[in-house]
DNA sequence: TATTTTTTGTGTAAAAAATACGCAATAATA
DNA sequence: TATTATTGCGTATTTTTTACACAAAAAATA
């Protein structure tokens, strides 16, 4: 029963889902990449992804290929932009409907499935399968831009984190320096950050300020918006 | 010859383009529709938009389907959000790559192809085909945001200009009141405006000032992204 | 046509926000 | 143990934003 055949009256492309992870060591963004195990392109580096179901939405399509071929689960994924070049796929015409997520590196279990899943510092990724290379590109423009209207790092950081700490996500995105006293002045008054554990006021050690997110804050700005220059 | 059919080994979605075609009046936001000539929802009205072809990109069925449509030509559609939903088409699975684009509304004529197209205010659009609400509501959310971040008006506004035109813009597009002094002093430090016909200085009259967009600061900015605080 | 209402040009003082920057103590590294 | 890097802490200065009034001209209305 390996016969069934689809007919259409006209031509329809075919359509699949993509997802470019990012992730943050502490110092880089790093992407999650996975090795593609079958033709075309066997071998070669690509981002997760796959063919979309005719029973789910392209949302759903993602996070599902996102967790056969990495593991990831419970990830918010999010759309970012539909590539539609006519010979992006040397087998037929394919679509695909790129999406993005920001993950904390240690959420990938390097499972069985995800044997082939593999983090990439930016700058070391190689050759990519498909248009992927041309994916990743807008992925990180879009990143770019979203870090200066939204906040980031709810999703990248661990639960507690130093002030350098994000800093250097901030700095590792944007590509550029800030002033570590202003950069705390200006994140501290978005008010998307609370005290983890405050010191004894007599400790006078000179140990890091640990933070956490406030969740409400950081949600209401991500909704909202603001503009973070430099 | 009528009998060609498309055969695939694994079911393919149909995929279309849809068009959000934004105007201004110099009062309120105006939206560009088509009533359906065609099954299914014959007779509703819908945006502007069609099957996508094998041999063109998204953007290029978006322009195609947008011209034999309403006449419109030489647009600069921008991509926005492919919809997915299940059951959005009651013939088959069909996904939209929805675009939107800013046109002046005298660039629209009302040819013979495109007798069915008619500009409706934002507050007056009927009940529309498929999930067409959905994507109203998503490119107005699109708009808002598009224009606290980048500048608008080149594309929906006439060539010259008022100040106060250009602000009526802004508060219809945001539905919110600035104070008119302090807004003209934040565009004309944007520096994308430039008077566009200078009055003589000994012409004691109180004809408002006429502009007229900066092009290459336009689209620096266009790029480069701002933040407009409300 | 006379009267009323709306729109326009123009500028400043006060408040708020952003920026640049130094020092001493502690922690990490050599 | 000595050196280097990181951390906490706060202020003076500059820049940006905001609030606000009046008189003349144009448009709308009576």
């Amino acid at each position: 029963m390996n016969e069934q055949m689809y007919v259409y009256k006209y031509p329809h492309p075919a359509v699949t889902t993509d997802c470019v992870i990012f992730g943050f060591d502490g110092v880089s963004i790093k992407l999650l990449l996975i090795q593609r195990g079958i033709e075309p392109y066997k071998g070669a580096w690509a981002f997760p992804g796959g063919f979309l179901r005719m029973d789910e939405t392209a949302e759903e399509g993602a996070k599902r290929e996102l967790f056969e071929e990495t593991g990831l689960k419970d990830v918010q994924v999010e759309q970012f932009y539909t590539f539609t070049s006519v010979d992006r796929d040397p087998r037929e015409r394919v679509l695909t409907i790129a999406h993005y997520a920001l993950v904390r590196m240690k959420d990938v279990v390097g499972g069985d499935d995800a044997a082939g899943a593999q983090w990439f510092a930016y700058d070391e990724i190689p050759s990519l399968a498909f248009d992927h290379d041309h994916i990743l590109r807008k992925a990180m423009a879009h990143l770019k831009e979203r870090i200066c209207f939204r906040p980031i790092g709810f999703e990248l950081l661990p639960e507690v984190f130093t002030m350098s700490e994000l800093q250097n996500l901030y700095e590792a995105v944007l590509e550029v320096k800030f002033d570590r006293r202003n950069f705390a002045n200006k994140m501290l008054k978005l008010g998307i950050l609370i005290e983890a554990e405050k010191r004894a006021a007599d400790a006078p050690t000179r140990v890091p300020n640990k933070y956490r997110f406030n969740a409400a804050k950081y949600a209401e700005l991500k909704q909202r918006g603001f503009r973070l220059e430099f």
